[in-house]
DNA sequence: TTACTAACGCAACACTGTTGCATTTACAAA
DNA sequence: TTTGTAAATGCAACAGTGTTGCGTTAGTAA
C-alpha cells in the first residue's frame, strides 16, 4: 500500500504557499525555510503538492517558475485564469475571476492555457 | 560612430529564425549552426536581433525560451498575440491574428501580455 | 514495537544564461 | 587599397535552476 506521508517539510512548504497572497519561487521558499530541509527536498515536495492538486505551477513571462495555492480548484480544477506579474515588486498573483475570450483558428486542439499580464500591481501603481 | 555590423553568425541566425515557421530555441539554433560559432555568440546575436526588432522572445508554458521572427512588426510593433505550443511536436507558433479580450480589475496597469495556449497543432491533431 | 517504504540528505551532474578579457574582423575613413 | 577603430567573437569561468542515484532517516500501518 503506497500511502503519502505528512512530513514537516511538506507541511511547512504547503502552509507557506497557501497562506501567501502571491506566488512564490523555489528560491523564495528556500530562503523562508532557513535550512529546514535540502533544496532537492523542496523540489520533490513541490512536485508532490502539484500532483495532489494543492498548488499549481506558474511560469512567468521572464521564465521564473513560481508556485501558488489552488483556491477555487476544489470547485472546478482549471487554471485557465490570468496571472499578473508586477514589473516593480516582481510579485505574481492569480486573478482567478478573470477569464479571457478569443477566437481560435480551426484545427487547433486546446487543452491548456497560460495567460500572464505584466505591468504594475495595485500596490505599486 | 557606433555602427552595427553584419557578421556571418548574425546573418545565418537571422535567416534561420525568420524563414522558420515555428519559434526556435537557443539549443535548436546551436544544433543547426553545427559549430559555426560559440554558444555565447548565439546569445549575443539573439540579444542584438531583439533590440533591432527583427525577432522576439517567447517563454513557453514549460519555461523553454524560444525566438521567432517579427512578421507584422513593421506595421505595428506589438507582440500581444497568442502563441500556440504543441504538446506533441513541441513546436511553438505565433498566431498573429488572434487577439484576446478580457476584463481587468481596476488599479492594475498593464504594459505587456503573454498568452500561450497548449494542445495539438494542425499537423499533430 | 516492529517492518516497510515514503521521504530525506548529500553528492554529482546537465542545462541555461551571464560576465570578463584578450583576440579577431567588419567597415568607415584616409 | 590600406589603415584605424571598436563591434563582434571565442574562450574560460561562473551562477542559478532543476534532476538523478544512492544510502539513510523517519512516518505510519500492522
Amino acid at each position: 500500500m503506497k500511502s503519502p506521508r505528512n512530513t514537516t517539510a511538506k507541511t511547512v512548504i504547503q502552509d507557506l504557499i497557501v497562506t501567501s497572497n502571491v506566488a512564490l519561487s523555489h528560491s523564495e521558499i528556500q530562503k523562508s525555510l532557513e535550512g529546514l530541509c535540502d533544496r532537492v527536498t523542496i523540489y520533490r515536495v513541490l512536485e508532490r503538492l502539484i500532483k495532489e492538486g494543492v498548488i499549481h505551477k506558474i511560469v512567468n513571462v521572464d521564465g521564473v517558475v513560481k508556485y501558488a495555492g489552488c483556491h477555487s480548484c476544489s470547485v472546478k480544477h482549471s487554471h485557465n485564469h490570468i496571472h499578473f506579474s508586477c514589473q516593480k515588486c516582481k510579485s505574481v498573483t492569480c486573478l482567478e475571476d478573470v477569464e479571457p475570450t478569443f477566437k481560435m483558428p480551426k484545427k487547433y486542439i486546446i487543452s491548456e492555457m497560460n495567460f500572464t499580464l505584466s505591468g504594475l500591481c495595485p500596490q505599486c501603481s
